[in-house]
DNA sequence: CCGGTCAACTCGCAGC
DNA sequence: GCTGCGAGTTGACCGG
């Protein structure tokens, strides 16, 4: 596995460089380039890390229930930390807006039954205009290590961990796909940036190279006595290349100076000199 | 005020 | 055809 096959990068090192860095991207994921060269991530982890919801966010009034106003000095208990069912949502879902109604029939039964239950809870206040969900830290944390455990959702698990989490399925659904995108987007930065120190390591070796080369074909003018000599008195050392034979012992031309097979720089076991 | 974050949306595609 | 997912977008919210 190639590391353009976990990030369809465009861009192509071509000195047979295998990266071992980690990608889970999927293969529908390939048709997206990489974004955001500027960004700058060190981060070696493929996970990446998220922050927490703060306790002192603070939630809108929603249903009547103050949710975590930390801000105003609420005291709240933990029941109140989730977001109770709203008794005018199904209305609400449906008029938020064209195409929720689409999604709406999409449901299964048993989904539907839940979202009459547990249903949308902060998407519009009285005047229809739409709030912003922010989920608590609890709900965020499990939602993490759900996450943690598997990146997907079965529709039992994601009936389950709504329950949990007096969310509605969809909400679970859409935060696990908000989720895995901006895991993926954080995994191409790292690759991006993986990618870029590679272009820049593979420029110095490409710099060094050619001025080996440089170096080789101005010992080569100043010493000709080199080329009265048979091919094979010229071997240094077989291994590392260093000075190649400009043709085999049968006369057959062959590229002069060949590169290595590996940079040298990325492998720490190619030690040109070992073999000498 | 502006940029970043994130929940929630639409759309298109793939798999069944 | 249905369903689930990814990609891209929208809009509320928040902090500097």
């Amino acid at each position: 596995m190639g590391f353009d096959d976990g990030c369809n990068t465009g861009l192509v090192l071509g000195l047979g460089f295998t990266a071992t860095a980690e990608s889970s991207t999927p293969s529908k994921a390939a048709k997206r380039p990489c974004l955001k060269f500027e960004q700058s991530t060190t981060a070696a982890a493929v996970e990446p890390s998220l922050t927490l919801g703060l306790f002192g966010e603070t939630y809108k009034k929603v249903n009547n229930i103050d949710v975590n106003k930390a801000g105003s000095g609420g005291e709240f208990s933990d029941h109140q930390l989730y977001r109770q069912p709203s008794p005018h949502s199904h209305s609400a879902v449906s008029s938020f807006s064209s195409g929720r109604v689409k999604r709406e029939k999409d449901l299964s039964s048993e989904e539907t039954e839940v979202e009459r239950v547990s249903s949308r809870i902060s998407d519009e206040d009285d005047d229809g205009v739409r709030k912003k969900l922010r989920l608590t830290k609890e709900q965020s944390a499990l939602l993490e290590e759900s996450f943690k455990q598997h990146s997907t959702l079965n529709p039992k698990q994601k009936q389950a961990l709504a329950r949990q989490l007096n969310l509605r399925p969809r909400q679970v659904e859409v935060w696990f796909q908000n989720r895995r995108a901006r895991t993926k987007l954080k995994q191409t930065e790292v690759d991006c940036e993986f990618l870029k120190k590679c272009c820049e390591t593979l420029t110095d070796e490409n710099r060094r190279l050619q001025k080996e080369l440089q170096e080789l074909k101005a010992l080569k003018l100043a010493q000709p006595f080199y080329m009265h000599m048979p091919a094979a008195t010229l071997t240094m050392c077989p291994s590392c290349e260093r000075i190649g034979t400009g043709a085999g012992a049968d006369g057959t031309s062959k590229i002069p100076f060949s590169m290595a097979p590996k940079p040298h720089c990325f492998n720490p076991f190619t030690n040109p000199s070992a073999a000498c």
